[in-house]
Parts: structure tokens; C-alpha cells; sequence
DNA sequence: TTGTACGCGTTATCAC
DNA sequence: GTGATAACGCGTACAA
């Protein structure tokens, strides 16, 4: 039986839809009894109401989205859990949207978004657009923030992200103490991959704090044979292996990656994992929105910076769980 | 300027909405100079349809779900982008909802999209689920295909998987022929980690195979050091290591896992990767959904099996691609 | 406490 | 070719 309507529960029962609309969103006006019956009835129809009649007529739909560039993407999954989990108790469903890290396949979905697709949205935005995307987005007045990396030549909209000069700062500082002494070069490989906000961060962070110690910074496609003790600055593990691999002197001082590490290889001296916190950052982002959604007048924009949630040591011949 | 509306355009332009509607999708009977005019202003005013007038006049969303337990699931990757990418080619979105395995959370997505959420899901369901949930939507009508396993105790819905059996026969027949000769002993560990119709056929499959073969079996948790030639067969790289590591014999003959293999290591004279064919899987999952929304007679549902994408050998001291 | 009537923004069916 | 107008299903002031 496709689609009990409001108008079939009330003919049912003898009673007018604008009665049966108000027992089902416990409006204190209609009599408990009248309310039971129509619970009762709706449950034996099994009513549901129809979500776009409701969006229109409430203006508002209880669902936010969640666009990312794909499963893929490494940052997606964890935050998208907890958004996820956060939003459900709060009465709110998530919704997930790929861009595929294609510009016109994220207008698209912002279009959408800006005409009552959901009534906000937390954004990992595509590295190499330019920005223009979201203003259409930006004048609709849909709360959104984004997440991770802010979108280039971006207008001042609210962000949460890593605090990653610190998270730098923190990695170099537990490379470059204790018994093993300084490393005499850096290899900076922030940014090599793909180029966005983080990136730059990262990379301009290991540059200040080597300027810092005194000590020569190099990129990752620069030679540098010249180093006995170098020390290898990564985002992934892929990336950091493929380098110590292009390495002359095996007596690598140490290796700082982000998130995971996964291989069980220890390539060097020292290797430490700059574990993002995920849950937190979730929850601010879905804060924000959220927030967002109860005023009326568009607030200024916030910029959050998350701690990590710790610095790991990879310990030699440690597990490596896979999946 | 939130919210141009179609009767804005209209008085703009000093014509009727429905001129302005049928201008802007098209419609030929509408002078080409005056569907002109107002793509013009419509350009100009930034209008874009509001999502849930339309849904709710048309009774469509031009919107496909594809739930799933969460992003982690790796099952869910692979076949989410490509989906999306055939979808948008058809000019439909694809949504994706997590349901953490949670039935509640199950349910209520289902909820949803049986009444106007969608026009139609693609269904990864949640392995310990017994089956009711999807009971409303079967009879919502709305279209929608199960992915790689079926909920337990379902309804005829339609699926489509893998062929799992002739995925594990092409395994075994590659695990235990050529130069090294037999195995004197099986070890069967599908579904010890998680228990679905996946698992359920793979481990039937084995077994099966095996009797052929008139070789002993064993689950992953009976003791096996009575064997001196062991084949290790599992879902995945992470179980079939944990086997591995715990076997007393260290002259395993082979290995074979689904998917992929990226830990670098050989733990075994021969391993080998059935790798599904995602692609294949994603394709057939939206063209199934997109057919039963043309027909009006609820079709029959299909159970597709798709082969595998390849079998793969991984070499001594190969490449592991990380991320 | 319950019923009437209008609005939400589009599409579709009539007339003209 | 274009203009009124009735759906679509629900929420909600306003009446009663």
C-alpha cells in the first residue's frame, strides 16, 4: 500500500487533517485520548509522512549533508561516522554527497543544496577549484562549513581544521630531541601530492621551525645525497616511503607522517604518527552548522583549530592491523 | 538573495508562471524568442528550482540512495564511485546514507525513503538485520537492489554479487595445482570475523571444493598442527595474516584472499587475490534500480552474479600501494 | 478541543 | 503560444 496520506488517516477516523497532523507531533491542544487513537491508527497504516510535502511545508528538511570528494579521501571516513552519529541524536539525518574533486559536479551539488536539498552542510572541498563554486552557496544563506581545507580564494566562511603549524611543530620537536641528536637536513614533502590548504600549512610550518634549529630544508624531488642524517617529512606513509626509498644513507634519523601507519616497515631511526582527532573535529563542525541554523542573522565566521588527539611512536616489529 | 522564486521570474517579466516553468525545461510550445528572454532574467536572478516543490509536484527526486554500513565497509568504496559517476551521467544524484549497522538507524532510513526520500537505493544491509526492515519498503514500491549480500531471511528482492563460488573455486583450482602439489589440510575461515550471505557461501564453497579434492578442513579455530601443508583461505588480508602467524608449520603452501593484498608480505608460497569486479557490480546495481523505476508492474526480482574482475598473484617483494 | 482555509514552489490540465 | 487554476501532502494561523 504505497503512501498513506494524512487526509486517509483522518477519514478513517473520522476526524479532520489538520487534528490528525497535530496528535502525531503531540501537540498538547488535541485530547490524549484523540491522540492515542490516531497514534494507534497511523502505526496500523503505517503512516509516514512524505518528506517533501513536510520540506515544503516546514521549510526545513532535518537533514544535513556531508560533501566530500570521494570514499576514498582518508579524511572523509572517520568524521563522517561521527557527524553521522552526532546528527541521529539530535534528530537529524546525514547525508553523504561525492564531488569526485570535480568542479562542476560540486556546483551541482551546491546548487541543490542552496534550493532546500538540506538545510546545511559540512564540506571537504575539491583542492584545485577556485572558489567561485561557493558563492551562489554563500549569498543563499545555507549554514555550511568546511572541513579539513578551506576552498582557495574562498570567501570568509567558517572552517575547522587541524591546528597543523602545531602538529608540525610537535612532530619536528619529537625528531629532533633526544639521544639521537639532529638530523642535517629536512625533506619537506608537504604539498607533493596535491596542493591545498593543509598542504600549504604543513609545508610553510616545516620550513619555519628547521629555519627555527638551523637546519637546510629540501623538496622531495631535490637532490639531497649530500645528507648523512636526513629527516623525512611526510602527509602519507606512501609518500615517505617512496622517499626513504630514493634515500642514499640508510641511517634516516627519523620519518613524521600523519594518521596512520600502516606497513609495519620502520624505515628509520625514529617514526611518528601525527594522529588527527577526528571525533572532535566532527563534532564542532556539526556544532557549527547547527548553530548556524538557529539564528537568522548570518554570524561571523569561526575558524577552529583541533589539537591532534596524540603523537604515536611506532615501535619496532609493531602490529599492523589491516581493515 | 535567498530564494528566487518561479513567480519572481514571472513578474519580472511580466509573464505567467506556467510560461515561465515550460520555458525553462524546454517545453516547444513556447516561442523560442520568449524561452530566451527568460533563461535570460533566470540566469540573471540565480534561480534554481527548489528541490522539494518539485519532488513533491512531479513525484520524483531525480535522486538515488546507496546505504551502506559506513564508509569503512570496503565493499562500499569502490562501487559508491562508480555509481555515482553512471548516475550523473543518466542526470540523476547519488546520496549516500551510513546505517552503522544499527537496525533502528536501518529502519529509519528505509522510512524515509519510502516515503519521497529518493526515487530509488542501491542496499549494502546490515549483516545481523533479520529481515523486517525491509518488509515496508518492499511494499512502498519503491525500486531498489541489494549489493554484494542479502539481508538475512529477506524477501525476493533483487541482488546482485559476486560469484562467490566461482570466485573460490578459480582460488582453490590456482591454490593446488602446478609444481607444489597438494595441501594436506584447509583452512576455512570465511565468515569468522562476520557472519552474511557473503561469507556463508564462500565458506559452503570451500568446503565443497575441498570434499572434490578429498582434502581434510578446518575453521579457523581448531587446531591444525597436525598439518604440514596448509592452504590459509580468507576474506581478508588481516585474517588470513592473523592464520598465518599462528601456524606452526612455516612451509604454508598458500594463501588466497579477496580484494587486496598490501601488506608486502609473503607469508606463503603462493598467495593469490580474487579481485571483485566493482565496476561490473555498480553498473548492473543502477541499471536493475533504473528499470523497475520505468516499469509500473513490480518486475520480477533478479539475482545477478558477477565474475570476478581477475585473479591476482602476488609476486616476491612487489610494490604495496599505500593510500 | 477541533475544523477551515491558506501557503509552501512546481508541474500539469485545462481553457483561450 | 499563453494564462488561469487545480493538484502534490503537510503545517499552521485563525475561527468556531
Amino acid at each position: 500500500m504505497p503512501g498513506t496520506r494524512l487526509s486517509d488517516l483522518a477519514s478513517s477516523l473520522g476526524l479532520n487533517i489538520a487534528t490528525v497532523s497535530r496528535a502525531l507531533r503531540d501537540d498538547p491542544r488535541v485530547r490524549p485520548e484523540t491522540r492515542e487513537r490516531v497514534r494507534v491508527e497511523a502505526d496500523r497504516l503505517g503512516y509516514r509522512p512524505h518528506v517533501a510535502a513536510r520540506a515544503l511545508a516546514e521549510g526545513k528538511t532535518r537533514t544535513l549533508w556531508f560533501i566530500i570528494p570521494d570514499l576514498e579521501d582518508p579524511i572523509a571516513r572517520e568524521p563522517a561516522w561521527h557527524a553521522s552519529q552526532f546528527l541521529l541524536d539530535r534528530g537529524y539525518d546525514l547525508l553523504l554527497a561525492q564531488h569526485h574533486n570535480d568542479e562542476s559536479v560540486f556546483r551541482r551539488i551546491l546548487d541543490r543544496l542552496s534550493r532546500g536539498g538540506a538545510d546545511g552542510a559540512i564540506i571537504i572541498p575539491d583542492a584545485s577549484s577556485q572558489g567561485t563554486a561557493d558563492a551562489s552557496l554563500w549569498d543563499s544563506r545555507v549554514p555550511f562549513v568546511y572541513l579539513d581545507r578551506r576552498l582557495a580564494g574562498t570567501l570568509a566562511a567558517s572552517v575547522v581544521t587541524t591546528d597543523n603549524r602545531a602538529a608540525i611543530d610537535s612532530l619536528v620537536e619529537a625528531l629532533t630531541s633526544g639521544p639521537r641528536g639532529k638530523p642535517d637536513l629536512v625533506v619537506n614533502a608537504f604539498g607533493s601530492t596535491r596542493e591545498n590548504s593543509v598542504e600549504t600549512v604543513r609545508r610553510a610550518a616545516v620550513d619555519a621551525a628547521a629555519r627555527r634549529l638551523g637546519i637546510p630544508v629540501v623538496g622531495p624531488s631535490a637532490p639531497f645525497s649530500g645528507s648523512r642524517r636526513p629527516l623525512v617529512l611526510a602527509s602519507s606513509e606512501a609518500t615517505a616511503l617512496g622517499l626513504v626509498g630514493r634515500l642514499e644513507n640508510p641511517d634516516t634519523v627519523g620519518v613524521g607522517v600523519f594518521d596512520a601507519w600502516r606497513s609495519g616497515l620502520r624505515p628509520a631511526t625514529r617514526v611518528f604518527v601525527a594522529v588527527q582527532d577526528f571525533r572532535a573535529m566532527a563534532a564542532l563542525a556539526v556544532d557549527r552548522v547547527l548553530d548556524q541554523l538557529g539564528r537568522e542573522p548570518g554570524p561571523p565566521p569561526t575558524e577552529d583549530l583541533i589539537p591532534l588527539a596524540r603523537l604515536e611512536e611506532i615501535e619496532e616489529g609493531g602490529d599492523f592491523p589491516l581493515d
